[in-house]
DNA sequence: ATGTATGCAAAACATTTGCACCTGG
DNA sequence: CCAGGTGCAAATGTTTTGCATACAT
């Protein structure tokens, strides 16, 4: 076995680290829980248990390889950190969520936070709305 | 017993929700989990149940009265609602809560949303950083 | 009185951890 | 071989819920 990323990151390379890495780099929705990532190994046919998957989340987010996002509802999720900075629009009745990167947001942040004494080195700006479609898609829970 | 507040919102005006509201009134950091208002009470000799503390919280929040902030950190905090929107930026080592109200932030904000087609009635922005004091006070948790 | 609220304990979740066993380098 | 990784079950922490009792109107 041989994963480029894993092993820059200083991480063994093993079924489960590999296999869940896959599944973050080829499922559509960029964001997804531990739960969600459980399932889809299932769908696989991967035997991987659910601690595993948190443990192994949880090293990857160490490792940058992936962020943690906490909003609303219950779990957390996880998507893939390719580097660029962007922040996030949740929907409150679907979950949908939408990604957007907005300078004017960005440097009056960085002026806000500063103004009040604090340092955003990492930051994640969260809005929660509500989509206009009339039936909102991809509801979660 | 006659609590204007309560009543005005249909609620039953009962010991635990008027003994909450009082908290919630007096004392002076703003914003507090389910278990801060819950040991305030124990602190004034009220024997008032976890469970109740709950209830009373999402009843608070369907009615108006207070608002509920999923931050970092495992808890839910929440805060009075006296009508005028701000945001938070919450320092992600102490978990200080400051509070701003920056309306460049806000108008983009709204452009940037309805640019994707999501309309925020119901909005919050949370800027998690960290803040310069070289001992970060007011540890939660 | 009577429907709603509360307290307690148990349930429901999301996440973490202890420990014996397995596995990658 | 052997440190580190994994699976399972049990522990944790937060929030919700079922049910018998207590209370506001």
């Amino acid at each position: 076995m041989d994963n480029k990323e894993l092993k820059k990151v200083g991480l063994k390379v093993t079924l489960p680290r590999v296999k869940i890495l896959e599944i973050l780099e080829t499922v559509p929705q960029r964001h997804m829980s531990a739960e969600d990532v459980y399932r889809a190994l299932l769908e696989s046919d991967e035997e991987i248990g659910l601690a595993t998957v948190y443990r192994v989340l949880t090293q990857f987010e160490a490792a940058g390889l992936v962020r943690r996002h906490n909003f609303e509802g219950g779990s957390a999720v996880f998507e893939l950190d390719d580097g660029s900075h962007h922040d996030h629009i949740v929907c409150q009745q679907c979950g949908e969520v939408v990604e957007f990167f907005d300078k004017v947001i960005e440097e009056r942040q960085q002026e806000v936070a500063a103004e009040r004494g604090f340092e955003i080195g990492e930051h994640a700006l969260v809005i929660y709305g509500n989509c206009v479609k009339e039936d909102c898609p991809r509801r979660r829970r």
